[in-house]
DNA sequence: CTTTGGTTCCATTTTTTGATTGAACTGCTA
DNA sequence: TAGCAGTTCAATCAAAAAATGGAACCAAAG
């Protein structure tokens, strides 16, 4: 508890929070260059001094915004984690595409500060990306695709990069695809979840199923076996 | 041959058509409100005065950049549908990706200003986007997911649009990932590809097995009873 | 009651940005 | 050669946007 991102957010009725709330939206939905500092203190209600006087200057106010989506991605990928911890690969990506999905549908600006942040490039050169924490190598490593949550390999990250972005996507876009689709909101976010876990899970699951395959018999056998032949691999 | 568009198409060297490039580049890599008019002016080496005499305003541009844009996309899609018309739908889908992910990386902007267009909304309602044609419903037709280009179902939509994303992410959000995997351009693409591959086709191969499976023997079979029933389902 | 620190707004400054004007230059044609 | 259409640029305007300074307000401490 000692940045002035803690501060404000352990208080969300204080100015401070209330700002940094409205900026998440506007950024999320408009972008860095976008968004005006007008634009935000407007949609709390205040005067722009006010909201310099709490945050400086706008890349002060998007650096905060920023940290503070990312880690309230972090903390609800970590409670997915714990929920799905044990179960079989094609469960644990059951599970986590609806928790995850709902969670940011829920929130969008998450996904939309993500994307931009990916996506498109801000005039000054306000780097602060080598501040916020890659959760893609804890995925990796949570999903069996990497022994070591700190050295994943370019390939697993790559694969966890889609799922997570497969999910943003469609979360982000969801004003452009959805008026495309003439779908309602829940027509719309079920057929997300179904499309997500239909494109996402055989591809892993198949590829265990090889991996397993490879040191035994084609047909089905007791889980006995199975277990011996899982640790022969690798 | 009539809009101003198809005018200065026509002659890349004109000064139309070199606005045109350079505002697509900077457009792409900074989005609409991140990118002046003096930029693009200063790319090209002109004043903003003459940009203004052949565009009109930003807006006027910015439109003709997003049509551009997306015909581009659209021939291309249109070229290699025609390559791998015939074949299996895995040897199609191994292909097309394998193409158009090579065409994207040479042309990254298009990418960069579809995937903007998708998650970042402008100041004014610039609605062009009932003008902007698109492909996905074509798509859907190509691939057998759908029995009308025109009328695709929302869930063939949204198949598409995920194999769709999922290059243009990879493609515009390179410098991002290539960063971050410490890997050099060369690699990073083959990278995309396998990963791509990885990921979409098993998805799509295995449902089409399933609704083959329907009508025939499960094991394999020799390539003229394949063709037998791949003419038989649909 | 007075002081003090924290907060908010009004008024204003400075910088950036989109857009226009008019002069100058070009090559072509009558 | 004079005239003309098409282009380009320097200079400038007007609006938008970022940021600041100082007055006013308020509640708690002395």
């Amino acid at each position: 508890m000692r940045s002035p991102l803690e501060k404000a957010r352990k208080n969300p009725e204080s100015m401070k929070a209330r700002i940094l709330t409205a900026a998440r939206h506007i950024f999320g939905e408009y972008g860095f260059h976008g968004t005006t500092t007008r634009m935000i203190a407007k949609e709390v209600g205040i005067d722009i001094s006010t909201l310099h006087y709490h945050w400086g200057d706008k890349n002060d106010l998007y650096e905060a915004v920023v940290m503070d989506v990312n880690n309230d991605l972090g903390k609800e990928l970590l409670k997915v984690e714990k929920i799905v911890h044990g179960s079989s690969l094609e469960e644990r990506m059951n599970i986590s595409l609806d928790m995850m999905t709902d969670y940011l549908f829920d929130h969008p600006e998450i996904s939309n500060l993500v994307l931009l942040r990916y996506f498109s490039k801000t005039r000054n050169e306000v780097d602060i990306d080598f501040k916020v924490p890659e959760f893609s190598g804890d995925i990796a490593y949570a999903m069996g695709l990497a022994k070591d949550a700190k050295n994943p390999s370019p390939r697993a990250m790559m694969e966890v990069m889609s799922i997570m972005n497969g999910m943003h996507n469609f979360i982000s876009g969801e004003n452009y695809f959805r008026l495309m689709l003439k779908l309602d909101r829940k027509c719309y976010i079920d057929l997300v979840k179904e499309t997500l876990k239909f494109i996402l899970i055989p591809a892993f699951v198949l590829r265990e199923g090889k991996t397993k395959k490879e040191v035994s018999r084609p047909p089905s056998k007791t889980a006995k076996e199975k277990k011996k032949s899982q640790s022969k691999q690798s």
